[in-house]
DNA sequence: GCGCATCGTCGAAGCGATTCGACGTTCGAC
DNA sequence: GTCGAACGTCGAATCGCTTCGACGATGCGC
């Protein structure tokens, strides 16, 4: 493996100037540059990532801490570490993927060793351990969703709040008198997971403000706890003409009940869900839908971890707008 | 943060000395040890990344590769990921997270510039161009899958063609005459992705052996696509009674579409799926299925690159078996 | 009681980059 | 024509750890 040395001596250059042709930082004469350049071509010279670690105190190594708990959508997670794989890419950072079930140690520990120059945290909860922790770590980091005690933390997500309200917005819009939210199964909420009840609040408070009635179902994400579900609102509100669902994997089966059930979406009902725009694209009918745009996120908060290392000050909290795109699943009354 | 050289101190030794306490790799009488470590405690010392990369010639990461393409299901490598991260972990490396998109270039750098001590490659396909990279580099790797050319590399994956052909015998024994599978997307034959063509050839054989009817459906992971499959079958083949589903996401739909076509699973059709097991328990019914161990498929990547990495010899080909589990949804006739 | 391994520890030499101060040139201003 | 600033390059120090050879002390066999 040639050595920054190798590339110098090739060059006919001091290590040094190969170093600063490389990073920038100082100014090189063109001709030099292009010969130094030439060099680390012809001996396919690559810096030793541990060695420019040790001597620059940067890791252009990124930590991303990713949950693995129940609940969640998984696919959902996986499109934000991807966007966020190549956001750090495109930033000349790597990605060094964490599990929660690290736990705090896990960030104290890349953190302490230098691994890392930054952290992404996904899922973070109201209460959240990991929250004063980050604080204490002298390494910039970025959450994905908002904690309750979220000063001096940078955090980013989608506008929960406004994509409940959008939701009930619409239907509204469309005259209808009575709706229902399908949202995240318990445990979610009683984790205090903020995404759930933020979409919660928002359904409710837009409601309210409507003056139409509402009520809020947690539901299990499986195809049983759909058809539960979907009986028990059509048992207990015959009403019922507006559905929201917030709960990626029971769409198809919410959708399939009420088919099942013998209403029509959506000439009986009209449904609105809270997904990524491919899920909603693809559904049957398609949906209307507020979408999670998982990408713009991991984006963002990557674009926003740099902006931290390089010294520019980042907003404390980023929403990202709520936005209600309308497809066949909605219709008014 | 404190260096080895203050822990050395504090202990009244050698930085030397601290380092061997640490790596175990010459004997400390056990006094001089617990005061070390008593100091390494007190002093909250933890190493340098770089530092320890540089000078041992090893960073302790593992560069995961993983796919970001269609028609795969998500799920299953989120699953793999973890433990692959879990495992990992336990043998004191870190994981880095590569996609597919930064192709050969990204095996490459990470090699190239010492990032990672280690590779492993995720769906890998029977023409894969990163398989002859991965055989120059001189870094171990293990692939998850197995290209067409396969000397020389390491690669591990569930034993495909057993997992068709068990479904098949599964069916078979219990009477049925003509089976049907239905697979993963076009796409994904086209691409020549060893799992899905492996347990089409399983399946196909084993039909053969027993004499029975048997036809193949690759089928896009839509809700539409499903009933449009279903519909075909059902209007093709009057006598089908098995069916066969390789194809996460299409197993609810393929299980409604066949429910509102009249036919009840497993009075009038038998279905065995190929999929991890928790989705076939939540199915309803739950469904007879040949597992997908993800998790153990990740635990065992990472110990055979673990082996590697310490010179012990591994073998070329590691088929995990195919384990037929009956539940609710196969029957005989 | 002597010589020889073995054991436990030390000191110093790297590992391969970055970075800072120094130094000779060049160029524009006066 | 001189002076000073800006420019381009170099050399040396440094980052924090691992590892190798050396060396005194200890234990063993005879």
């Amino acid at each position: 493996m040639a050595k920054i040395e190798d590339v110098a001596r090739h060059a006919g250059v001091a290590p040094s100037t190969v170093s600063y042709v490389l990073s920038g930082k100082r100014s090189i004469t063109e001709r030099t540059r292009q010969r130094v350049l030439r060099s680390i071509e012809v001996l396919g010279y690559q810096p030793h990532a541990g060695a420019r670690a040790l001597a620059s105190n940067r890791s252009n190594v990124v930590a991303l801490v990713v949950p693995l708990r129940t609940g969640i959508h998984v696919p959902v997670i996986m499109q934000f570490a991807t966007s966020v794989v190549i956001a750090a890419r495109e930033h000349d950072h790597d990605v060094l993927l964490l599990t929660q079930n690290e736990g705090v140690g896990g960030l104290r520990r890349v953190a302490g060793t230098s691994l890392v120059d930054a952290i992404i945290v996904m899922d973070v909860e109201l209460r959240d351990e990991r929250v004063s922790v980050l604080r204490d770590l002298r390494l910039p980091s970025v959450l994905i969703g908002f904690p309750a005690d979220a000063d001096g933390l940078t955090c980013i997500d989608l506008d929960f709040t406004a994509a409940g309200a959008a939701c009930v917005d619409h239907l509204a819009e469309l005259g209808h008198q009575r709706v229902a939210l399908i949202g995240s199964p318990p445990e979610v909420y009683a984790r205090g997971t903020g995404f759930a009840t933020r979409t919660t609040a928002g359904f409710t408070d837009a409601a309210a403000r409507h003056g139409i009635a509402a009520s809020v179902h947690p539901c299990e994400a499986t195809s049983a706890a759909a058809h539960r579900v979907v009986a028990e609102l059509l048992r207990e509100h015959p009403d019922l003409t507006g559905v929201v669902v917030h709960n990626e994997p029971l769409i198809g089966p919410v959708l399939a009940a009420f088919r099942e059930a013998g209403r029509s979406v959506p000439d009986d009902l009209s449904v609105v869900a809270i997904c990524p725009d491919e899920l909603a694209e693809h559904a049957m009918p398609a949906l209307t839908s507020v979408s999670i745009p998982a990408e713009e996120v991991g984006r963002q908060a990557v674009g926003l971890l740099m902006a931290k290392l390089a010294g520019t000050p980042v907003p404390d909290a980023t929403l990202l707008d709520a936005r209600l795109t309308a497809r066949d699943s909605t219709r008014s009354r």
